[in-house]
DNA sequence: AGCCGCAATTGACAAACATCAAGGGCCAAG
DNA sequence: CTTGGCCCTTGATGTTTGTCAATTGCGGCT
């Protein structure tokens, strides 16, 4: 594995305090692979035997039941996932596919749980970021029992405007129907529901979305940091 | 505090691993209160400032947002609740409510992170006891996100029927109003979703539920592994 | 027993959302 | 330039779910 890839992952919350030694352990282990995209990575059911870290490119995390599909969230360069199946030693709940082209280092989790008993601000990192994870999820579960679907929308486009660096013109980054499945909506409600934010400054030409008046879109769309902002 | 109940903490899985010295801190500064039904013990978007474990009695946690207001789960005796927050230093992204009287043991979330600093088996306890909790919010948006209300109505009572130990007839542990709220649907839909599961054998008097035929209901809910198995 | 209060149900209706079936726009291959 | 494929959109329609209002039913209290 070159070493500029090691680099990215060693600056990873998860891995920037470990003692170099383990790290190197992990590394020796580890074997980073690029695929194309729509390429499965890994299925719900399967044995976790490895945690991902994602070096460039983007996966969608999705699941499926009883022949409906929906897609759970989208990991984005440097960081992990399926950190908590490695850890409990239990199959994945969900699965992952690659959007685009995609580098992707593979770490047995045999030794990530090993390296877990022996390095003790590894094991801290790996709390803070499962405490991070997990609520997230409940913000997300919270954005969608608590919200109609042109709601989830609305503030979904806040919150990705503010990722994009607060512009009023940017990049969706993925297809509007895997934003429909992410917000859990059809293409054609997703379609419609753009049509419903016109009126409060949206406006969408493809994969590029305007939001002309900031305030509008954020009256009608009540984003509260407990649901909406990554960081709390 | 009563050393029964010390006992009792100690018994969880959070706890039985610590060293002896570092739980008996632990327990010095927490304190124990016992809250008649419907109290609210904490609000959602409050600092973190202890560590739950819900002795005996039960406790809701619900969110609300632009007025309206959802059930996200339901502790019951003896576990901890809001264990995220508190290792994040963050607010509360869930408010928790006394549903009968309850005894409520309080750990100072300074304490808790201290010793989480200084004591590894407490930390490698707290990453498993986190991936737990966040895999099944993970199999809650799942059921959301993948299933109609009358299914997940169908696998919950499967699942509240395994748990009360398999008998035909069980209790379900609270109302029905709470039910729905927990499954995301409104009480009336909850209640011609009952009516809707008759054909398959379950009928509810109150409270009581009765699965006449349990294959029958099975074969309506498609119960699955990875969203309905408490310890996958 | 009678009354109250509250949860649960029922019915009628409205809103939200999904499905199905065409069309339109974009882009890349021929 | 044309063609074909694919996504997005649009319209019509059906299903699911929520809302409102009224009623029933049950348990506790007097």
């Amino acid at each position: 594995m070159p070493d500029f890839i090691h680099e990215d992952i060693r600056k990873l919350h998860l891995f920037d305090a470990m003692a170099q030694e383990h790290f190197q352990t992990l590394m020796r282990g580890a074997f980073v692979q690029t695929f194309p995209p729509q390429i499965d990575l890994i299925t719900e059911g399967d044995p976790s035997d490895f945690l991902h870290v994602l070096v460039s490119g983007s996966v969608d995390l999705f699941s499926a039941w009883n022949g409906r599909e929906t897609s759970m969230a989208t990991v984005r360069p440097v960081s992990t996932f399926i950190l908590a199946a490695t850890i409990r030693e239990q199959p994945y709940l969900m699965s992952a596919r690659t959007l685009e082209k995609s580098r992707i280092a593979l770490i047995p989790s045999v030794e990530v749980r090993a390296i877990f008993d022996t390095d003790s601000d590894f094991a801290r990192a790996i709390v803070t970021e499962l405490a991070l994870c997990y609520r997230s999820v409940i913000k997300a579960q919270k954005d969608l029992k608590l919200r109609t679907s042109s709601e989830r929308l609305a503030n979904y486009l806040l919150r990705a405007q503010a990722r994009a660096g607060g512009q009023p013109e940017f990049e969706l980054g993925f297809e509007k129907r895997r934003l429909a499945s992410v917000l859990g909506m059809t293409p054609e409600h997703l379609s419609r529901a753009f049509k419903g934010l016109h009126p409060h400054g949206v406006a969408a030409t493809g994969t590029r979305v305007r939001i002309a008046d900031r305030t509008s879109l954020e009256r009608f769309a009540q984003p509260n940091p407990l649901i909406d902002d990554p960081k709390a």
